[in-house]
DNA sequence: TTCTAACTTGGACACGTGTCCAGTCAGGTG
DNA sequence: CACCTGACTGGACACGTGTCCAAGTTAGAA
């Protein structure tokens, strides 16, 4: 399955990945992501279950390639950057807040994400990188280009921690958000 | 399950709880977090599935309670602290060292609970406090009584999000001991 | 010693995962 | 229009998980 989630799809292909997001995105929210089986988001989508596995080689990788698109490529934070304040300390709760209002729009989804995201398949380590490399970047745009390079990593650590915990119950998704203003602000303290 | 991981138990379900952890760590050692199976662990115990299901609702419970046991029970971080230094930052950077030396003598360990810590299980739930306590007190007790909770939560959610990472590759446990010795200094630089 | 409560066992069960492959179907090409 | 390539299908397969229960076994009480 390596080779085949999103490079050189043809229409129909295309189509039938689509059909499968969908698919799976409904059941999710219908189902949470204990219940939902690749077979049953196939037979949502009008699909096989072989089908199904050509395209989306684990669970995990289904998952993955759902919490990529629903949450970071349809929901770029640009703007929020942009009109999110004048200080970095303020362009980096821009950043966490918008993330945290992404994810408490989808519970399910996040919760799914994080336990899909550690998986070993290939499939999700590539999805793991480019989210993690998505994130980075939103604070480096956040921070300006010439960011302290511990202080990128201090701050995504930290949002990934957070977003953990919140996956694990012990941070609520209402709460996420202010914890992570005042994560953020404590870490930025003696590094802006 | 939930009743039975460890209040009363008696001398020889004790044992056999004992025999069945024994079992999981060499497993693991042996073969790797994916091939382990529940089944193989208690052969190797000498053991029958139902019984070890009787005391393990599920694998990931198995691998939380070896972590709690191996990692923090084994390895209290006391004399760590103490002789870790004499400013907040280097006693921090204590608990941090210790953790990663210990993780990074069972790799195998450290990236299986990173799964199994995720898991909804109640016996999980109940093991996932108890390690996020434990965390706590010890930065707690590197930083003195009266350290600032927003930092507190800082370190903690960094530290997570350190592990996290490193549980899926993304650093090496080589590398995890540096990188948290920089990331938690950047931290309490500004919060000391 | 005998009894009894409990821990343990073997084995079946339903279910989900992920793999595989021979066969079917559709759409574009000649 | 017939063809042919590539996507899709159906269904079996091996395997692991976690549940269940009737029967066996053991340790400690009477």
């Amino acid at each position: 399955m390596s080779t085949l989630p999103r490079r050189g799809l043809n229409a129909r292909q295309a189509e039938t990945v689509q059909k499968l997001l969908d698919a799976a995105a409904q059941e999710l929210a219908a189902v949470g992501p204990e219940a939902l089986t690749i077979r049953t988001v196939a037979g949502r989508a009008g699909v096989s279950p072989a089908t199904a596995y050509t395209y989306f080689g684990s669970k995990n990788h289904l998952y993955a390639e759902l919490f990529h698109r629903k949450v970071l490529l349809e929901h770029p934070v640009e703007q929020a950057v942009e009109v999110g304040g004048r200080t970095p300390v303020e362009r980096v709760a821009a950043v966490t807040r918008h993330l945290a209002t992404v994810l408490g729009a989808s519970p399910h989804l996040a919760s799914a994400a994080n336990h899909a995201l550690l998986g070993t398949d290939p499939d999700v380590e590539r999805l793991r990188i480019v989210i993690g490399a998505e994130i980075h970047d939103r604070f480096r745009s956040a921070l300006g280009p010439d960011a302290d390079a511990e202080l990128l990593d201090a701050l995504t650590l930290a949002l990934t921690g957070a977003l953990l915990q919140t996956g694990m119950g012990l941070i609520s998704y209402d709460d996420l958000a202010d914890r992570l203003d005042a994560v953020m602000a404590t870490i930025l303290r003696g590094n802006a």
